[in-house]
DNA sequence: CGTGGATACTTAACATGTTAACCATCTAAG
DNA sequence: CTTAGATGGTTAACATGTTAAGTATCCACG
């Protein structure tokens, strides 16, 4: 039945517990936990805090150019945005010129709000930093996006 | 008002882009799209093939250990298990020796499956393995598993 | 000027993530 | 025995991820 794969096979099929997405995917958590902690005290999530720091000390951004800054999907941001301008972190705009598009800003007291966290988000890098050391955290980095450039790379071929 | 940081602060903080937790998710979304590709065909989401690759080749785990390997949270599990019961790719027992717990294995059907699937998965993770060479791709398995003990370990002190 | 195709969102429908509360055991301590 | 707390799962409520469809513009071309 099951014909057993190839020893080359196998040694690409890792063990689930350190496949790469599963790597991926236990660092990130372990790291974004830690922001977590400062970020619920102010009754944000991650993805709202992306959008804090993408919009912080920009005038304003198109929705379609926020949200690929930050990765996440357009319906996805649609409600962010939308309780974000409920709690008065943001505000939009039309866009005069194009009628499709919008402008989104941060609010005076969202930006506020970003720079009371920001200290408090600084010392989680730098734990983060102490952790790993300056040298292996560079390395990780640019591992990660060479990567993802090889990924994207390859990626007009197979569409 | 703003109060700028320091100029410590400033290399800790980077731009939204090259964040660690950015850095994390936008690589981890390039490699899990490669594997989506495949998946979507069988009609499987990422988290129902973890679920697959978990029990594969074990008799059962319990519902806890299982949601532990995935790194999926006991109430998302439930939700899972129950849509991949319904479609006959999991079933359920309860634990004789204590009837709070539960052994989850896969069917018949599931099992194959796996072994129809594997190849393509395979396929994936040597792509992967020729655009970052397989080098690079153990180092950042070590910088990933490294940061992440190191997260954790710092962790029973910060409750 | 009109029309077909692109573009910028939004809605909808479903799956999962996240936190808190709940429920049924189990376990240990009195 | 029994009762308080721990453990294994589920439910609930809300936020987000993912894909497909819908809506209102815009733009290029005939």
């Amino acid at each position: 039945m099951a014909s057993p794969l190839s020893p080359d096979a196998s040694r690409l099929l890792r063990d689930l517990t350190h496949s790469l997405p599963m790597a991926l995917l236990r660092t990130r958590e372990a790291v974004v936990q830690r922001f977590r902690r400062v970020l619920s005290r102010y009754d944000l999530t991650e993805q709202q805090w992306r959008v804090l720091r993408a919009l912080d000390g920009k005038g304003g951004l198109e929705i379609s150019a926020l949200a690929e800054q930050c990765r996440i999907l357009l319906p996805s941001m649609t409600g962010i945005l939308r309780r974000m301008e409920g709690r008065g972190l943001v505000w939009r705009e039309a866009n005069r010129a194009d009628g499709r598009s919008m402008r989104v800003a941060l609010t005076e007291r969202a930006q506020a709000l970003v720079e009371q966290i920001k200290p408090e988000v600084v010392a989680v890098y730098a734990e983060i930093e102490r952790i790993l050391g300056q040298e292996k955290l560079e390395l990780l980095y640019t591992l990660l996006e060479e990567l993802e450039r090889g990924l994207a790379q390859g990626e007009a071929s197979n569409p």
